[in-house]
DNA sequence: CTAGCATGATCAC
DNA sequence: TGATCCTGCTAGC
């Protein structure tokens, strides 16, 4: 998926290309139809994300959440005053596949027939976007939304996508440095009531919003975790250095538009980074750790993929 | 062509 | 824990 940091450039972008604009929303599959209309021509205000949902309010108060869960993608395109990713979401090979937008188009004669499923299509005067798969496509009032928000966990990216709304509207909102604090605090508290492993609480999106397969995986070893240790047994400042970890590959994420978790001492050499260097563990099961002599390992936990080096990932030893 | 799979989450038992 | 939903890419006939 579609991980966190997709979900905060898909925010982005969907501003870019639609905020303060009024759009049209349908839905060429027919099965968001009845509430496209409650939307369709309404200004789109604002977009945001948080974890892996995407909401966006429209000048009558009402909200469209998005979840796009395993398969969902938006793809977009417009005329030239138009640029950006030509789509966002579920990528179906290795690596987030964002595909520089297409601005070349001289005449501009709005969006192209449908392909596909298309559930959700939103159009402006410049731009389009389509959205296919999502496990979520809704319209909300306020505090339809507040439910959803307050039952997900802090997302590492909060701080980001603070500073970069102080930055678009140009005002002063400090540094996210206690955006950071509390969801660390946050973060530490849902950990010490949770006595599952580590590696399965991480997925758990109550507990920290956001963070998918490969964010689960790369962080841990990063922080050279076992999956397998109680999430109550984490020390606070190893909690701390999870969370500071967290946040910052994230970030990578968003500025990149993929996941690379490497360092650049850890790569090998002649490889290109993308897709070979990015990861430590994910995917990457049989092959050599990067950081010891040991192999990764591969276990199917709670019916998803887990990636770990036991060398590097020991649990610690129950007395 | 089809089956299998994927960065997700929910529901029933 | 297993079945289910949603889409589209890819490997393998």
């Amino acid at each position: 998926m579609p991980e966190g940091h997709s979900l905060h450039r898909l925010a982005r972008q969907i501003d870019d290309v639609f905020g303060g604009q009024t759009v049209q929303v349908t839905s060429p599959q027919g099965r968001f139809n009845a509430d496209a209309a409650r939307i369709d021509g309404q200004q789109l205000e604002q977009a945001f994300a948080k974890g892996k949902q995407l909401f966006c309010r429209f000048s009558n108060d009402l909200y469209l959440r998005v979840h796009l869960g395993l398969y969902g993608a938006f793809s977009f395109g417009g005329d030239q005053h138009f640029s950006g990713a030509s789509s966002i979401g579920a990528p179906r090979k290795i690596g987030e596949r964002e595909v520089a937008g297409e601005a070349e188009h001289e005449v501009y004669a709005g969006p192209p027939d449908p392909v596909g499923a298309v559930r959700a299509r939103i159009v402006s005067e410049h731009g389009w976007a389509d959205l296919r798969g999502p496990t979520a496509c809704e319209v909300l009032d306020y505090s339809q939304v507040q439910i959803h928000l307050g039952k997900l966990g802090p997302d590492p990216l909060a701080s980001a996508a603070q500073a970069f709304e102080a930055i678009k509207s140009n005002v002063d909102s400090g540094s996210g440095a206690a955006t950071v604090e509390a969801g660390y605090k946050e973060f530490h508290k849902n950990l010490s009531r949770t006595k599952a492993a580590i590696g399965i609480t991480l997925m758990n999106q109550n507990v920290i919003s956001g963070v998918g397969n490969i964010y689960r995986a790369e962080a841990l070893f990063r922080n050279k975790i076992s999956p397998e240790l109680p999430a109550n047994q984490l020390s606070a400042r190893k909690v701390r250095q999870l969370w500071l970890d967290i946040v910052s590959v994230m970030e990578d994420g968003v500025r990149d538009g993929k996941i690379i978790t490497t360092r650049p001492e850890d790569r090998e050499p002649g490889l290109p980074l993308w897709p070979d260097n990015a990861y430590y563990v994910y995917q990457r099961q049989g092959m050599g750790c990067r950081r010891c002599a040991g192999k990764i390992s591969l276990a199917e936990v709670a019916a998803r993929k887990l990636y770990w080096c036991p060398r590097c990932q020991k649990r610690p030893r129950a007395k």
